[in-house]
DNA sequence: CCAATCTCAGAAGTACTGAAATGG
DNA sequence: CCCATTTCAGTATTTCTGAGATTG
């Protein structure tokens, strides 16, 4: 879970130490280890915390409206249900008023999860901004919103 | 290639949309996605952009040594090179000096292949960064190097 | 005997496609 | 009959692990 293969990104050739695709990548990279880490010691994951977090702040919902929220695709949602629904986080019920949804509900059990992954993911972030200053982790932020933002859908 | 499952951020909770560790996921998606589709047109990929960009800049090397200028594992190096070889962008032959080793050489198609993803790179690079302001991709890149930096090998 | 290099086989997470089944 | 939702099965790519074979 540790050592082994660290970059070097000094003896990188200067084509791509200069892109900024790969700069992006890298640091994507950097951040999704030290996530995926941190919500590894709760057996949880991203998407768990995605789909968590759309029902804790607009309530039960369908797969499908979760899927659009969180972004993960339809069929992936359907396994993150699964896993949520066995570990006793959401409760998968048919929808009385549209027989063909399921209505995804958050138990107590899965805010109470919710709360501590908050905690997991705000330590990776600080782990992984640690360089940047407050001023540098705005200008991050409000640049990145921009590229995305541009990207999605209008 | 193209259509479907557009990213609606603006239904998102706000849990997840104020995450730095999403934003820079889902940028350097964008960035990859461009970058990738791009490449595909001449029937490429990054791992041979960083490989011959490694040669283009160092000379011929061993595939361990092209393994820490790009950051591609050793087991996937093996793939690469003989992609390259099939392609006629590299050579493999034994090192005379310490047979352990397979010194990798750039062709001149090679050479010529480079070039030409070059190209392609400064095309996606140019519209993934659109929304950006000379300054702000000035910006983007100072941070990024900083969080790369700092985590890379010290 | 130990270390380095190359190679192969494969796990695991993520992103994505297509189609069947059910119901509106 | 057409459309939406869920589910399943499967592809592709990337990152990463481990182990065997060869050579120093």
């Amino acid at each position: 879970m540790e050592g082994g293969h660290r970059l070097n990104e000094a003896n990188a050739p200067e084509r791509l130490r200069a892109r900024p695709s790969r700069l992006l990548n890298l640091a994507a990279g950097q951040a999704q280890r030290q996530v995926s880490d941190r919500l590894a010691t709760l057996d949880s994951r991203k998407w768990y915390y995605a789909t968590l977090a759309a029902l804790e702040e607009f309530g039960p919902d369908s797969q499908s409206g979760l899927s659009d929220r969180t972004g993960i695709y339809r069929s992936d949602m359907v396994a993150t249900i699964n896993e949520l629904t066995t570990r006793g986080f959401v409760v998968r019920s048919p929808d009385p008023a549209d027989r063909r949804r399921n209505a995804i509900t958050l138990t107590d059990a899965g805010r109470r999860h919710l709360t501590q992954l908050d905690v997991l993911l705000a330590d990776a972030e600080a782990e992984f901004l640690a360089p940047l200053s407050d001023a540098d982790r705005a200008e991050l932020n409000r640049i990145l919103k921009l590229i995305v933002g541009h990207h999605a859908r209008l």
